[in-house]
DNA sequence: GATTATACTATTGTTGAAAATCATAATAAT
DNA sequence: ATTATTATGATTTTCAACAATAGTATAATC
C-alpha cells in the first residue's frame, strides 16, 4: 500500500478519495490524534482542495469508524471506549472466521507460497511499521480467495479502525514472537484445508491483539 | 420509524442526514429502481438543497451500499449481484448470530414481553409494508441487549441492503407462515436462554430469506 | 461572583460558475 | 453501408465567495 501522497497530480481518482487516503494515512501516521478536530479550511489549504470534496472525504472517513461528527463543531478524530475495542474485535472474529471457511477451499498453491514468503520476511523484519503492512498483506492473502468482496471490505475497515492505534504502541509490542507462531499455524492450517484449526488460530491470534490494545489503551487514560 | 419526509424542516440533525433518509426511503419504495442514476441538480431542486448536503448524503449511501458511483457519472442505485446478496446473508449470519450470542444473556422481562406483542401483531397483519417495518424491529428487539452499537449499526446496513428489494417482491411473499414459526421459536429459545438454538434457527430463518430473495432475482434478471 | 452582552471562530449551507468527462448526434472518410 | 471523427449537450466534479448559524471565549454589567 501506497504510504504517503504529497500531492493530487500522482493520484488515480476522484479529489475526494485523494483527501481520504491522505487524511486515513495522517490519522494512521498519528498526524491527527484521537478527538483532534480536523480544521476545514486548514486541510482544504494544505491539500489545495476546496470543501466540497473535502466534506466528502470525511463523511466517507466518518462511516469508516475513523472520524465523528459533532454537530456544528465539525469533524474530530474518534477515540475508542473500551468497549468499542471488544466490539470491533468480535465483530472481526465473526467476519475473519466467514473469511477463513469461504477461503480455505479456494485457496491455491500459488497463494500459499505468496503467503510463505511473507511470513518469511516477517520473521526478519525489524522496522514495525513495515511489519504491520507486512501483517495486513499476510491476512489479505488468506482472506482474498474467500472472493467476498463487501466481507473482505468490512473486515478491512474494523481492522483499520484498531489497528490505527499500532503505529502508537508498536514500539513496546513484545507479543510479536507468539504472533509468529500462530501465524505459521494459521498457514499450516490452509495447507490442511483445516478450516476448524485456522478458525482456533485466528480465536486465539485476534484474541491476544485485543487484550494488547486494551491494557495499552488502560494506560493511556491513565496518563492523559 | 418514520415514513416519508416531505420538507427538511420537520427534521431534526442536519440537511444532509435529511437526505440521506429521504433518499434512502425513495429506494426502498421503489421511486428509484437499480441502475437509475440520482441527478444532482434534480433532487437538489426536489428537496429545495444545495449541492454540499446532497453530495455528502449521496457518499454516505454508498457506504451503505446503496449507491453506487461512476466516475464522472455520478451516482446511481446499486444492483446486487446474486454473489452478492449470497455475501450480504452470510456476512448477517455471522453477525446476527453475535448479535444473538451476546444479546441472550443480557434480555430482560419486559423485552420479550415487548417481542411478543410485536410478534401478535405481526400474525394479526396484513398490510406486507408495515409487516417488514414490524419484522424489523422484532429483531432489533432481540438484539438490542447486545449493547453492541456498531454490531447493530453494520446489521441494520446489511438488512437494508437486502431489505429494500423487499417492497417490489413483498406481493408474492408466500413463506411468512413459515417465518412466523421461526419467529416464535427464536422468541422460545431466548425465553430459555438457549443461545444455540436462536442461532440455528436464525440460520434457517436467514436461509430462507436468502432463498426467496435468489430466486426472485432470478426471475427479475430474465424478464428484463 | 454570577450573569448578560459582545466579538470571534468555525461549521454548515447557498449560489453561481468554470473545467472535465461522458454520451450522443452529426459529419466526414473509407 | 460502415467506420472514424468531430461537434454538441448534458452532467459531474470542483472551485470560490458569501450568508447564516451555533459554539466559545472575553468583556461588561448587575
Amino acid at each position: 500500500m501506497n504510504s504517503s501522497i504529497s500531492n493530487m497530480s500522482k493520484f488515480t481518482g476522484s479529489t475526494s478519495e485523494f483527501i481520504a487516503q491522505t487524511l486515513r494515512i495522517a490519522i494512521f501516521k498519528g498526524k491527527y490524534k484521537a478527538n483532534q478536530p480536523l480544521r476545514q479550511d486548514r486541510i482544504a489549504k494544505e491539500l489545495n482542495v476546496s470543501k466540497i470534496p473535502l466534506r466528502e472525504a470525511l463523511v466517507q472517513l466518518k462511516s469508516e469508524g475513523l472520524v465523528v461528527f459533532l454537530p456544528n463543531r465539525g469533524a474530530v478524530v474518534s477515540m475508542l471506549s473500551p468497549a468499542e475495542v471488544r466490539e470491533i474485535f468480535s465483530m472481526r472474529l465473526a467476519l475473519e472466521s466467514l473469511a477463513v471457511e469461504k477461503a480455505v477451499p479456494n485457496i491455491r498453491e500459488a497463494e500459499l507460497i505468496r503467503a510463505r514468503s511473507v511470513l518469511k520476511i516477517i520473521d526478519r523484519e525489524k522496522d514495525k511499521s513495515t511489519w504491520s503492512d507486512l501483517n495486513r498483506e499476510f491476512h489479505e492473502i488468506l482472506y482474498k480467495p474467500s472472493n467476498m468482496r463487501l466481507l473482505l471490505n468490512t473486515i478491512q475497515t474494523l481492522h483499520n479502525n484498531v489497528g490505527r492505534y499500532l503505529v502508537i504502541y508498536l514500539d513496546r509490542l513484545s507479543g510479536t514472537e507468539a504472533s509468529r507462531e500462530e501465524h505459521w499455524g494459521i498457514l499450516d492450517a490452509y495447507k490442511e484445508k483445516n478450516i476448524d484449526k485456522a478458525q482456533s488460530i485466528l480465536k486465539t491470534h485476534l484474541g491476544k491483539a485485543e487484550e494488547h490494545l486494551m491494557r495499552f489503551l488502560g494506560e493511556f487514560s491513565e496518563v492523559d
